[in-house]
DNA sequence: TTTT
DNA sequence: TTTT
């Protein structure tokens, strides 16, 4: 690899998750979630808000999860890489920039069975007994995904 | 400046903050927040978790906004850069590292009189505007904090 | 402001890039970044690469400082946000996801006068005096810029 | 995992990296890095440079990595994780604060054989070919470490 | 302990 | 459109 591409959000989702099944096996989930930012507009005073929206894709695991706890209105955090891919429509070529998605926390506290603090989940997990300087370290978290 | 110095935490207050107002006017917020982490111990296969404690430190108007809406227990996004300190003690040199935030959400919903959503602070507010690739960008960067 | 926008990148340009002095004095500089990885496909073994194409915008100072020292080919560390612009073509609306630098390092070692090191240059610098929690810390956040 | 802990850092390496072998197989590297921050004395209108050093750890493939390529004077990208240890001294508990780094890519141009670009490396690398929508993608780099 |  |  070369360089660095790396995205960092914390945002709502606008809908609820979109989640597919491919012909391979892989599961996908894609959402939108908006970031906004406020400020003072400049000649007339008024406070205003500029919303952005962002499109999320997660793969496997990640797709998983936003599948069975992410709901419209919540807030999570999003860690991932931005990719911008092309299709075709009415002879026109359309370009469509999203993020994929490699690190997921949940923001908003989910009620019920262990409900309650944010949750984080990552593409590939690893222990962090490895940071810690002694023996024995590490879960090589397999990733047993059917592809 | 030369090279690139970043942090990046979402995590819980361990205490209300610490606010106090120095003889040159400038007001400090020092307070603690906890990330963790969970993995599964490799000989015991137990699910085990890691807690890291963070020192943070916000400077006037983030100070202020701590002291405000801040509490223990609230999880915020920081975003910083580190920052280690020395002092002595009982004749030893002791070493801190800190996080000084200059940029701040808060990802608790605070109730009462326009609660609700997460609301982000900056050291430095810059306009949106900017972004809009239209007349009249705005700068309305002024700092009044009395210092 | 509401959740958090943040992008990372550190990669090459494609062209030079194109300035511009719009009517109300502001300057806004445009480029492309590129950015790759690396993978083996899971077929053949082959190792392959993709590259990712990214918009930048920089306002200001900082599009008077890419103006003046980056060229096609340096690599530079930006920093700043996701912002998607629409617009009219052929009766067609588009879509551009753009990266809107707030701070911006330049990578490439600069030979000549003063050359060297990599420089850091930030849409809204801040003294790092505040960080040392003595006497007197600093704003110099003035804006000089003609608009 | 609760929460978001990340470090993005890019500096130039005070020494070359101290690489150990434990005693269960597993290899680090440890070295410091600089970033630096320049600012205009607010009493003196001097231009001043204030130089932050951060401790580095790097576990397996990423240490061995280090070993290899990084030097003394190498600007590199570092992403990572802050983790603070104790240990007594003296009958004094001390406290260090490092970057566990799980990505890394190099800045510094590698002359000789295959030399040039920077060239990124992580602790748990995972093919492009899942962002890319399409059949048959990933590859679970397996970590054959001895450990 | 880096670098300009 | 960069770079190796």
């Amino acid at each position: 690899m070369s360089g660095v591409n790396k995205v960092i959000l914390v945002g709502r989702l606008g809908k609820d998750p979109e989640v597919r099944n491919l012909d391979n096996g892989a599961v996908v989930a894609n959402f939108s979630i908006a970031t906004s930012e406020s400020y003072k507009d400049r000649t007339t005073g008024e406070k205003k808000e500029v919303t952005e929206w962002h499109n999320i894709v997660l793969w496997r695991g990640l797709a998983e999860i936003a599948q069975k706890y992410l709901r419209k209105g919540d807030m999570v955090f999003i860690e991932g890489k931005l990719r911008t891919r092309s299709w075709e429509k009415d002879g026109v070529t359309r370009y469509t920039t999203e993020i994929v998605g490699d690190n997921m926390t949940m923001l908003t506290p989910k009620t019920g069975a262990g409900g309650g603090a944010s949750q984080e989940y990552s593409s590939a997990e690893r222990s962090p007994a490895e940071s810690m300087r002694t023996n024995a370290p590490v879960d090589n978290s397999t990733d047993d995904l059917p592809f």
